[in-house]
DNA sequence: CTGTAAACACAAATCGTTTCGTGTTATCCA
DNA sequence: TGGATAACACGAAACGATTTGTGTTTACAG
């Protein structure tokens, strides 16, 4: 059961190396004779060219390192699935690392991964510490693309969701169903999925001539400790909200745990609506209405770009692309008394 | 920016390339003052050994493989996550991929991580096909430890849950809140957690001398329409259970979603338990019973196993590691009206 | 003082590719 | 038919590490 090398398939069809190289290639002129006995003897052979033999002489391999905060969250788990079967259809496979949102080890692993040649790197960035996206600029030297959270102006690209959107389709349907008193739990400032929401609420917020309370704003809840306790707060103010946002799984779950804890009831007590839809939302009581992302784009736009930039086909300034959520009804919200 | 390489570092140390590396890998003897200097060229050049060139010369890679049916099941995304801690705690690094339990993508996985040379492999295996076991036994070239499932007889070690003692803690408990009428769903004959699930709710529930009830056993329920199926027959019985045992997410799902469709509430009129403690149980109502798994270990003692087989510190027959996993108590079950 | 073993350093071969430079043969046009 | 040009094939040099074999020095026992 030995691997066989270039060296024997040139043996058997009774060509150089050179031969056998280029015709498996394509890199130089061969004659259709030789090409034929050459690939009469890769077939015996049963050769397969050596990838890391291939990475060492090359420079580069045909892997690509995929790198997450956590792969233990569905939205990175479905994004690890989708981006692979993008990355394996054409013959690249992946590398992988969960840095548990931690920077640190997150530029620890792009420098090992650069060190193994990856391709490129698929990144959904920390986004945290000192002059991130400084340091991201020059901790990664091949190409590399964003996803999830977004860094205005870096070199690299970046596929996202269209939050602000996302924002918007969230914010109208609460309105229609006549809520005003919206609370909205804001993630840690400098997250661009985090900003870009709350942005959007504001707008459409404005655009509908209907103030934001600022008691009703949280801010700085990414742990599902601060979503409980922050629904403690909400609750028990004297006028409190009639429908809560929340923009991720912790929040989510946070929020539930602590209107349950407090006797309430959703969506009788209280709406509730998620900017994250991956969660298993149904089958459970109240079911979530929650905005459904499609990741499957978003890996296969990433997947794309990453690939036109390793093969050089584009050299365009980087750019940013925001793959549109659609929202998906269910069961925890239901219109505010007295409305239409 | 470029990489320095071992002749860098030769040249400033004044030494040879061979000195370099005897002292780096410490594989033959050098004087204390060499080392010294050699050392010091190691940092001022910020030399790294090259793995893909170390890789190509040695034969093998610090990467491990990690290959799972579907890593968007929470299951699998912790065990991704729990074991890429793990190893590169020790200096490796892992290949990754998902095959959506298609036993041919899954080979094709094999194949390609061993091409690349990686020093051993942990599978979570399809166990499907035909002659699977035989496959897997001469696809495989380096150390491997399977999860999850088992395979009876085979040559390699496994780590997997105590699914036996999983079920007996289920059934016992169910028992305990009187329930006689158990519906139990079965996964696809042959999955190794399924079967031994199974086995074990039976031996327990004979040991009560609680007979089983044929119409209560549902087989090859895989896939959440099935179980949806499922729970409307069960449910429409004359005598309809009092208590379902789901073995994993997707018949969880399938029946909560079943219940809800039938009007019937969790757990007034029927008890729900799950063997699948991967899921984000609470927050919601009910908040499911379910087992919980101790999924840290288990990579934990995959990773231990596999590398003492990598160094080849061991040479002991394959095991069978058993981890056991407890029973969390949620809301999702009720004592049977009129018992203790 | 000598012989031998241990300790140490190095040049060169090796892993399996791709690619550069060189040489040979075929092809085409004037 | 001669000569330029293209097409084709090949040996040898990279890529960056480890390892083998050889030679030199030091240390110590006889």
């Amino acid at each position: 059961m030995k691997l066989s090398t270039i060296k024997d398939v040139a043996r058997i069809a009774k060509v150089s190396i050179t031969t056998v190289s280029a015709t498996i290639n394509g890199t130089a002129p061969v004659s259709k004779a030789l090409q034929e006995r050459v690939w009469e003897a890769v077939k015996t052979a049963g050769y397969h060219p050596d990838p890391v033999a291939r990475n060492l002489r090359m420079g580069t391999s045909k892997t690509i390192g995929l790198i997450v905060p956590d792969i233990a969250t569905p939205w990175a788990a479905h994004l690890a699935k989708a981006m692979q079967r993008a990355l394996s259809d054409i013959g690249y496979n992946m590398l992988f690392a969960s840095n548990d949102d931690d920077p640190e080890r997150e530029f620890r692993e792009i420098e090992l991964f650069s060190s193994h040649r990856v391709a490129g790197l698929i990144i959904a960035p920390t986004t945290h510490g000192e002059d991130y996206a400084g340091r991201l600029a020059d901790a990664v030297h091949t190409p590399a693309v964003l996803v999830d959270r977004v860094i205005e102006n870096s070199r690299f690209d970046s596929v996202t969701d269209d939050n602000h959107f996302g924002a918007q389709l969230i914010t109208r349907y609460l309105l229609k169903l006549g809520h005003r008193d919206i609370a909205f739990m804001v993630g840690r400032p400098g997250i661009s999925s985090s900003d870009e929401r709350y942005a959007g609420f504001l707008e459409t917020m404005a655009a509908a001539n209907v103030t934001v309370r600022d008691e009703l704003i949280h801010h700085r809840i990414h742990l599902r400790e601060h979503a409980f306790a922050s629904v403690q707060k909400l609750m028990t103010l004297p006028r409190p909200p009639t429908a809560i946002a929340c923009i991720n799984i912790a929040q989510l779950l946070g929020t539930m745990a602590g209107l349950q804890n407090m006797g309430l009831r959703v969506p009788d007590d209280v709406s509730v609506i998620s900017f994250d839809g991956f969660h298993p939302a149904e089958g459970w009581n109240p079911s979530i209405t929650a905005l459904t992302q499609d990741i499957t784009t978003v890996s296969t736009r990433a997947a794309e770009l990453l690939l036109a930039r390793i093969e050089g086909k584009v050299d365009t300034p980087p750019q940013i692309i925001r793959v549109a959520p659609s929202l998906t009804v269910r069961t925890s919200c239901r219109a505010v008394p007295g409305t239409a």
